[in-house]
DNA sequence: TGGTAAGTGGAGAGGATCGTCCACTTAACC
DNA sequence: GGTTAAGTGGACGATCCTCTCCACTTACCA
């Protein structure tokens, strides 16, 4: 089935040239700027005109797609690597803050991580392979002690959702902000002080993340 | 002085009635839907044309601005609670729980409060008294011991922002997720478990609030 | 009751953005 | 070199939004 050109194979050289030309500056726009900037703003740093863009991703979502999927993966590896960790607070806090770091450097992968494309089946595969692995992590750390008994899965998905709420500003203050945001939660997720229960309902992170896309709902 | 209609006064009886109807539409539609209802959308609803709506606010600016201004007062008087309290830290806690409680049940709020409008003079002041009142709030708290003495006045700012990030979905799940973390951050800043002392450097929540109004930097 | 200024609605100007079309250019292979 | 299909650019259509303009209507007071 070679029907599928997939990433760049079988492209004429000069199209290669563009089409890698095209994701190295979308990246780093979309780094700097967030998810909404006009692709003929990419184009035109690209130095191609946006017909050429618009081949190469037929849509806004593709081009996100191909450019945040690497970062995707580090996601995966970034939990992979905590599983393995023989301590499993110590994993379990690392990865947070490795996650919740990324996500403060990179403010396109912040929101393209909230925003969930529906159809971005790779996207979604790794996401799901890293909620999964997170849980996995989650279950470790509470069997350590370490980890308060009542903090839910489904707090990861609030934690995110909190890092992405701080991330505005210059990048150096939205990490500054994201670093201690993340040091007094992994503070209050301690099951030492536990004392309190907060109130429980919290949200699941693949509903939340495959909402937010829904804006195209005018209607009355 | 009487150029000043300011409110309404003044106005022909039907006229008043629609500024009015207006008023109370944007309002609902602000809670349900965010800030970005389009104004089409207000005057539809309230029964007017668009120029009706325009007449009474000459921007969609000064529309927020008239429609939360109570909302803001609200919040200040939710702090002057607070600082009422004999118990500063009692007080801190409810405080910061009925703030955010507020900005999960009113979406557009949130954004009011997140958004900040640089000429909306009433507001801004407003804003600013809530602001002082809680700084000095958290220096009672900490003076009682029970709120940690690294809080920075900033970390409110943090909260805050934290909290806009935790709302999405409907109305339910804004209220149980942002309580939740309003639980956690709350255990984070009890004086009892400092131990670790998570990176300084927060952010200046005027400075934070008067940036996210800058959309127009178009440049290059 | 009638004059008049205040009030009104809806079309549309102006600007931004996503995505399409099509005549032109150029790499790649014979 | 020449043929040709892949590649290209920029104008353009469609949509959505804020805000303006202007001819028409209506509340209010004498």
């Amino acid at each position: 089935m070679p029907a599928l050109p997939e990433t760049a194979v079988g492209l004429r050289a000069d199209a290669r040239q563009n089409r890698d030309r095209i994701v190295e500056v979308a990246r780093r726009l979309f780094a700097d700027r967030g998810l909404d900037v006009p692709m003929a703003a990419i184009a035109r740093h690209a130095g191609v005109g946006v017909a050429t863009l618009y081949r190469r991703f037929p849509t806004k979502e593709s081009l996100v797609t191909e450019v945040f999927a690497d970062q995707f993966e580090a996601c995966v590896s970034v939990v992979d690597d905590a599983l393995a960790d023989p301590d499993p607070w110590r994993g379990f806090c690392t990865a947070v803050e490795k996650v919740c770091g990324m996500q403060a450097a990179d403010r396109g992968f912040g929101a393209a991580f909230v925003a969930a494309f529906p159809d971005a089946v790779d996207i979604e595969r790794e996401r799901d392979r890293a909620i999964q692995g997170f849980a996995e992590l989650t279950r470790r750390a509470k069997a350590t002690g370490r980890l308060r008994a009542d903090f839910a899965p489904d707090d990861l998905a609030l934690l995110l959702m909190a890092n992405s709420g701080v991330i505005t500003g210059s990048a150096g203050e939205a990490m500054a902000a994201s670093r201690r945001l993340v040091a007094y939660l992994l503070s209050a997720f301690r099951a030492e002080q536990a004392e309190p229960l907060p109130p429980p309902a919290p949200l699941d992170l693949r509903d939340v993340l495959n909402a937010r896309i829904r804006d195209g709902v005018r209607k009355e």
